[in-house]
DNA sequence: CCTTCAAGGGTAAACGTTTACCCTTGAAGC
DNA sequence: GCTTCAAGGGTAAACGTTTACCCTTGAAGG
């Protein structure tokens, strides 16, 4: 705690100082700021802790990883910061990696390999220590990365490219099962299912365990209620999928979207039509944070954001184990919500 | 452009590397590296950016660091990584950072001082570029920055500490009159209006200029209608301070909150007594994002996000040229909806 | 009294850069 | 045939750490 003495500045003391003022060399400063005990006598690490909290003295950044070749910083590459979902998983990850000392390093990819890389790169230069992809694309330097020693997270969308790679999510498959169930169980038959691109693990995982699960239960999914419309981004997605359904008068009985922000796409094209009150039921995936504010209507398979964190950093850390799972499959819960 | 003989590695090739392959000594390579070229003929030069690139060589930010006494690296110190509206500054300024070369970290602060002096110190630490306070709170170690030599940027909210410090945002006096104004122009004189505690600037200058503007015209806001509840967030001051006006019995003709999320809040609390229908004009300030799309009920004064990033990076490169403004002000336009 | 050993702590090298300064060469000017 | 000078490029120090290795002291064991 900083009292009446420190200097309070924005300049960095260095270990010198601290020696200097602490009448030690620099190797017991660092012994004692790295917990090396059994080189210093009691009275000696007294010293130097004071002199250390007297200067606010804390390690340069570059020194540090100049030596130790590794720094504290772990990468975030997101691929679309603008989702909620991601900026709640991102906000969970920074509180657990702080916690552990680690600071983290936001970028968005925008889903492009070529900024993918071009992130990936940069974070070699900082000698990150881990790099955790939110959304990872395949990109030729992520295959380099594979064989590197930077431990690598892929967190809620699979590795492209590998299926041991590390991996922390929910269960997509069963999350669309459950979804599925919970309309036959209402007698909801005929979804209009709604996607993006099959790109991503998440998704296909999620569509195809919908279309499955109905049809298992007779009620197979007619193709022109399974619509994946190009559209720049899964708003858009959503609302132009959901005004095609109106405009070829398709029947359905509910509207299940590979995700939340295509629900509010469709959401928008239905309602624009309707009166409020016969809305179909309206299903997403990840139940953004706010939804029980903004989407009173929407139905959704929550991801349990808070828990990401956790899971990231013990990912990263466990890492020299290689005995724990490659994989960290969280819990998630359908929340269903009615106007 | 990595081609077939690129080793593509997750290990960082040294200067050392590049130098050995290109037959010179480091002190070229550095110097071609960073553009100095009255040292070196073409044909060297042109030696030198193939082995950089054969070996997709890029240079150590520990060296880099520790010998400049300044990393590429650029803190933003957000109080609250909730709020979409943050989010999109925050992807807006990653954009800009990183075409200038620089990297951001994303911090959040949760508007607690102690968090807040933790990142400072840590950023100290990292010898940061520059510093982006993202709704600042007055803090100890504040105060030592403002006199030291890393670049503070304060954006949206000013400097609680002090009046000359760099600042990004809009007009946020202008923007509530806007509101009043256009509040007025509509018959609209009895307002209900709810803000969180008055400790920053922005919402400060909102509340104040649209009490003053209802006044001038005659309208005085009646302490009733004038609303500030303790809830843990913004999206609960909404909540309570509408629930407040409906148990009450207070009438009012439009709902003014201080911010878009205490406006969904708001709605929450309204439309769960009233019918969609005979809603009054609710209005918000930020206008987040995807309003178009989850709040197509609400009008607010919408901020530029995407040329927050533009105008934070010239706030920091231009530090030394000293002449320009100490204060970017943005334009805002007050974006009307009703459903 | 000599040897050993542990405790306590200092010395110096290495990490990858940048840059002030030095060196060599060849041509120009006298 | 000198001196000068510019062009081109190398040498080495410094930045702040960590850590292998060395040194000193005093006590224990013989």
């Amino acid at each position: 705690m900083p009292n009446s003495k420190t200097p309070l500045t924005a300049t960095q003391a260095t270990i010198d100082n601290v020696a200097r003022r602490a009448g030690v060399s620099i190797a017991t400063v660092s012994r004692v700021v790295n917990g090396v005990t059994n080189k210093a006598s009691p009275e000696t690490v007294a010293r130097v802790r004071k002199a250390i909290a007297e200067l606010d003295y804390r390690p340069s950044s570059a020194g540090k990883s100049l030596r130790q070749k590794q720094s504290r910083l772990v990468a975030l590459l997101a691929a679309n910061m603008a989702n909620p979902t991601m900026a709640a998983i991102a906000a969970s990850a920074e509180v657990a990696l702080r916690e552990q000392g680690l600071v983290m390093v936001l970028c968005d990819t925008h889903d492009r390999p070529d900024l993918q890389d071009e992130y990936l790169r940069e974070m070699r230069a900082q000698q990150a220590r881990a790099i955790v992809l939110l959304g990872a694309v395949d990109s030729p330097l992520l295959e380099a990365f594979r064989n590197g020693l930077t431990p690598l997270v892929f967190v809620n969308r699979r590795d492209p490219g590998s299926n041991d790679s590390l991996f922390v999510g929910i269960d997509n498959a069963r999350g669309g099962r459950d979804v599925a169930q919970h309309c036959l169980a209402r007698g909801l038959v005929r979804p209009a299912v709604i996607h993006a691109p099959l790109t991503s693990s998440a998704t296909r995982d999620r569509v195809e365990a919908i279309t499955k699960t109905f049809a298992e239960a007779g009620h197979v999914v007619a193709r022109q209620r399974l619509l994946s419309p190009d559209a720049r981004d899964h708003l858009g997605i959503g609302y132009s999928a959901a005004a095609a359904l109106r405009n070829e008068g398709t029947e359905f009985d509910c509207v299940i979207c590979g995700g939340d922000l295509i629900a509010y796409g469709a959401h928008r094209a239905l309602i624009e039509k309707r009166a409020t009150r016969d809305l179909p039921p309206i299903f997403g995936f990840d139940d953004n944070p706010m939804n029980d504010w903004i989407a009173p209507w929407l139905s959704s398979v929550r991801i349990p954001y808070d828990a990401f964190g956790a899971a990231i950093v013990e990912a990263i850390i466990a890492e020299p184990g290689k005995t724990r799972d490659r994989s960290t499959i969280l819990p998630h819960v359908l929340v269903t919500r009615s106007t």
